[in-house]
DNA sequence: CGCTCGCTTGAAACGGCTCAACCAAAGTGG
DNA sequence: CCACTTTGGTTGAGCCGTTTCAAGCGAGCG
């Protein structure tokens, strides 16, 4: 089992209130699960039990879409927060979750998760700000599917892994990804994202090897986005 | 000056709150505003001096995008917020917010808000809701910008409009707005919207009478746009 | 060894955007 | 009160980016 005063993701929601008494008695009923790779977790439309967060390994997040197209709506790895929109009364998680690698999950079911929102306001708190904080990651979003170009937004998701995951000593992303996904990240096609990644290489500004990717020029990549658009984070 | 007590607005988060007895001294922190039409009350990257709720009247959310291209995030009327995302220390509006017709506003400022969340729990519990419900609508509109075709956008855009203003007893949308609003809302151009009026008006799905516009068949409507997508909401 | 899966490229078709001209209604000033 | 300007709505034509379809390639695996 997986103690939280030992775990090191001190951006955990958890992890950061650890010290207020108050929480002690929850953490008894947290569960760890253990995900292999591929596995799914949390099944779209499914009742809604509970909040995870991870606390080793990587995950997307899908949902589908029109026409049954996937969507990718994050990545998240260690401390981050995953079935958060599946909270409240008799609610249905909107999302799908799966493991990208064997993964180590812990989960507070709906129950708990309530009553302790209800006991110890700093968590509820710092979930509001994370709660607000994702909704500008989202809108920062909806505004870059409606005005960049494929390209853009296509670069966008690259340095969007980049920053979330890092590289490897040899320059590529510490996470392998299907061209696929890529592209029901960034919204467009596999192909599309294959022929960016091509002129990209030309320019010298992604190099790759295999099904690996990495940046070779990360100032001059985001010089690529950012000439026209004053300020887009996520 | 306007009082919480008389209210109207049962769906604000202050209003369902009023029974708790520590709230009183926040409620005389409030500053009434009345705002003319087209007036801007919240300026884009300004920093943030508090919530807004509005009392009565209409409001535009807009934020500037790629090349000073205006996006429409949304609408707002009666008892909703404004300038939930300022929220937090040192922070500047990530968005303005423009008055459609004459309007009456509530401000609390981020210091009163701040000390109110952390003395009523119940209230950051609320407001924890709001964003999560928030989170939703724009997870969902990243799929539709995504996704859907042009005219699906249109229309779902005007079936938005229709569930958030409702109709005239003529059948006209209880708000009026230029064409080039709903394209900066639905995320196409003006040309591009009045295209598919016209074209809706000819499938006798929409009536028009100079600038105001209404459906004329709701559930007609709704299918073109659910024919493919399973369930959209917001 | 042959099969499958993911990657890659080309060509064609489509959708949406831009530009430009035009019109109607409303507002303005002499 | 009429001519003039402005504002918002409307339509058509052409162009460009993106998607789709189709075919081929290479690596990995049973």
């Amino acid at each position: 089992m997986s103690d939280c005063i030992s775990c090191e993701n001190t951006n955990c929601l958890i992890k950061k209130n650890l010290k207020n008494p108050l929480i002690a008695k929850f953490l008894d009923e947290k569960h760890t699960i253990k995900c292999k790779k591929s596995q799914q977790f949390i099944m779209e439309g499914a009742p809604a039990h509970g909040l995870f967060f991870v606390k080793k390994g990587q995950v997307k997040v899908v949902k589908t879409g029109i026409y049954g197209r996937e969507q990718i709506v994050r990545f998240a790895h260690d401390g981050e927060i995953i079935g958060h929109r599946g909270f409240g009364p008799g609610k249905q998680y909107p999302i799908g979750a799966l493991a990208i690698k064997e993964t180590l999950l812990c989960n507070f079911t709906n129950d708990v998760l309530s009553k302790m929102l209800h006991e110890i306001p700093d968590v509820t708190f710092d979930l509001m700000l994370f709660y607000a904080e994702e909704l500008n990651r989202s809108e920062t979003k909806v505004r870059k599917f409606a005005q960049m170009t494929v390209r853009e937004k296509v670069i966008d998701s690259f340095l969007y892994i980049h920053r979330k995951f890092g590289q490897t000593d040899e320059g590529f992303f510490n996470i392998q990804l299907p061209r696929k996904d890529f592209a029901d990240f960034a919204g467009t096609t596999e192909e599309q994202v294959i022929r960016i990644i091509s002129s990209l290489k030309k320019e010298k500004l992604l190099i790759t090897k295999g099904k690996k990717i990495g940046i070779a020029n990360i100032p001059l990549l985001k010089k690529e986005i950012s000439e026209h658009n004053y300020f887009l984070d996520s």
